[in-house]
DNA sequence: CCCCTTCTGGTCATGTCAACCTGAACCCGG
DNA sequence: CCGGGTTCAGGTTGACATGACCAGAAGGGG
């Protein structure tokens, strides 16, 4: 059962983090990712995802929010285990490298105030560089898991402040689903969910009729893990 | 970045593998799985999801193929990455172990004809004993994400044959689903999928009305993935 | 030959959802 | 001070999906 070859198998940890930025050209709210360049070969010189090998005291989900404040000074609104990725050629020299992604979700106005020191950058998932590794594939399917995952849970509240209007929260969803809602059916689609709660205040300020706001009803789970807890897998 | 302990983290590859069987007591089909009785401590014993050590030259996946060939003699019919468990206290004496696990569907009479060696036992889902490490929680993440599954995807395909009638199919998801379904309603839905071919022809020998015999169409995936194929991870 | 079973297709009431319409409330320019 | 512009907030309507139910079709068994 033991490991035959002189070579071993090597444990990484990554993180996919996204967070809502308005995109350059257009005033809409688009996803972006942060990524880090590389020091040393292989790869040496183009952009990764943050992670770093998991070392035997750490927690899998420690090692990931570990990685997000080192490389964005920023604690995650949500993070949830993506992939583990484990075939024999991804890592271009001889080493053998698993690597155990995660993907969270920060703040947008935290997001803003980030670190954007030497070797890390922002980027828009619509605008990536060409990416070390296979780390292109893991970003692709975390957009996939964030997109499909924004149909059906209400993790959209992960780019959101404590309170909001419905309009910014729609606008969470337009911008990562693609499409623009309707803002009617919108409301009454959230509202029936009953995950909301109406904070009696309004927004103002507006050059109109001032929204309401509203805070997540905290009793109820964002995302439905199954028998398994979010930071916590009631071992 | 290295490893500071002298201990190190160990990689192991487990699988839940599921099959349909017939109850004891009733003749309804219920969700059944294989587990091994432990030789060696820790839970010396106690039984617990096949596996083993992942070795520098195996694929995830292979190595979940592998121990699913070598506990039951059989290859599965649907396979996919349920989740990586690396909580710190999950391993009971001072060993650190990260165990990647898959899980997998089964057919129906292949099960039957599997081997049930000395330290292999198949049980059923709702009368598992007492397990070794965390496994009862993975059990039951497992079973969890294949009702989900069953929901909105196809993988009741993974427990029949090449050609099934409507009625084998609906049986299949009453079994994992855990409740029933007019005939008539399910008939309409499954078939407002298009995944289903009519093969012309009809089972005989029954004691009612001969029923249709449908195959899948094997141009649609049974699951998906988004951008990560099954049986490959395109990297 | 009648009866029992299941298959197979159909109807009907209900609920959901997208598209649309209308009044409410605020800011701003004149 | 007042009307226009903009968004909020709520309601209505028609298309569509869903679930409960019904009835004829087609076999085998007594």
């Amino acid at each position: 059962m033991g490991r035959q070859h002189a070579e071993r198998v090597d444990l990484a940890v990554s993180t996919v983090i996204f967070a809502l930025r308005p995109s350059p050209d257009s005033d809409l709210m688009t996803l972006w990712l942060p990524l880090v360049r590389r020091i040393r070969e292989p790869y040496e010189g183009r952009w990764a995802l943050p992670g770093g090998w998991l070392s035997p005291e750490h927690d899998l989900e420690t090692a990931a929010r570990a990685t997000l404040g080192r490389t964005t000074g920023l604690t995650p609104r949500y993070l949830e285990q993506l992939y583990a990725f484990g075939t024999l050629d991804r890592s271009a020299d001889d080493t053998r490298v698993v690597s155990i992604v995660y993907w969270a979700l920060v703040h947008a106005d935290e997001a803003a105030q980030a670190i954007d020191s030497d070797n890390v950058e922002w980027f828009a998932v619509d605008d990536l560089p060409e990416l070390a590794f296979d780390h292109r594939t893991i970003v692709d399917y975390a957009v996939w898991r964030l997109r499909t995952k924004m149909e059906y849970s209400r993790i959209a509240h992960g780019f959101l402040g404590e309170t909001f209007t419905l309009a910014q929260l729609r606008q969470v969803h337009e911008a990562v689903r693609g499409c623009s809602f309707d803002p009617a059916n919108f409301r009454r689609q959230i509202l029936a969910t009953g995950s909301l709660v109406d904070t009696g205040e309004h927004l103002t300020g507006t050059s109109h009729r001032p929204p309401r706001l509203y805070r997540y009803d905290t009793a109820v789970q964002p995302a439905d893990h199954g028998p398994l807890t979010p930071s916590k897998e009631q071992a």
